[in-house]
DNA sequence: TCTAGTCTTTCCAGTAACTGGAAGGTCAAG
DNA sequence: CTTGACCTTCCAGTTACTGGAAAGACTAGA
């Protein structure tokens, strides 16, 4: 695969693409003769797993540090799993505080249903 | 409230909270005889809600416009509701997303128990 | 075989959203 | 009335891209 093509697929601009083999995050598996980065189904899928985490909030360091799970030669290690559980429990926190979000803002979509009423019950919540 | 207390409470440095006021993204409700930045209830309000937003990948000028929804004079307008359900949809792709991280994290867990299995499951899905 | 169009490369400059540090003013306790 | 923990502004540095220029590579059609 070229570089246009993982990119298309992993939902992730070329330039981004570029830059994460640059900064040896994923880096591609080969060049071609012209010196084309060439990816496989393995850099796809750790380019949408970067993808997802990113979009998540985690920094590229983090990234680099999941992604790490990944490719532990000593996977069974404690530490690798205390590392996972601990990225587990805050992928957890997020997932509440983009529930709470949700709720506060699904709250302003039902309260204020566009109908005639004069007061919105979220100016006295927010003020 | 001065500027490290409502930094506490809604989980934020002082340096961003500064920062929010200085782009004019939360300002503070009003300054002290000496300069000092103070804050009530409802701009703690809105740090929380933006640390959140932020936390959960949104940007700077989306936490602008989701802060609105709530500041809009109109806010029984078609145009607000329809704002606020397409970040509801945004808010929904992204938890569907990090529940994907989630359960690929959940799954390296899970197949690595810390056991002595040479070949762990993942190796296999990865490459 | 030439050529147009669409890849690709590297390099360099710019942006977004902080983040750290310096220099200096403010306030409350002892 | 000083000490220490606040606060202020300003300016420089970092992270994670992002856009654009200049130039080489590949592919389809005349």
């Amino acid at each position: 695969m070229n570089i246009s093509e993982v990119s298309r697929l992993a939902q992730l601009p070329t330039k981004t693409v570029r830059y994460y083999a640059d900064i040896d995050l994923v880096a591609p598996c080969g060049r071609s003769e012209a010196g084309y980065r060439t990816y496989s189904d393995t850099e796809l899928r750790k380019l949408v797993f970067v993808r997802r985490a990113r979009e998540s909030g985690f920094s590229i360091e983090e990234c680099r540090e999941l992604l790490g799970l990944y490719e532990d030669d000593d996977r069974n290690s404690a530490d690798v799993k205390a590392i996972a559980s601990k990225k587990l429990k805050e992928i957890k926190a997020k997932q509440r505080e983009l529930q709470m979000l949700h709720d506060e803002l699904a709250h302003v979509v039902q309260s204020c249903r566009g109908d005639d009423r004069p007061n919105c019950p979220i100016i006295d919540y927010l003020s």
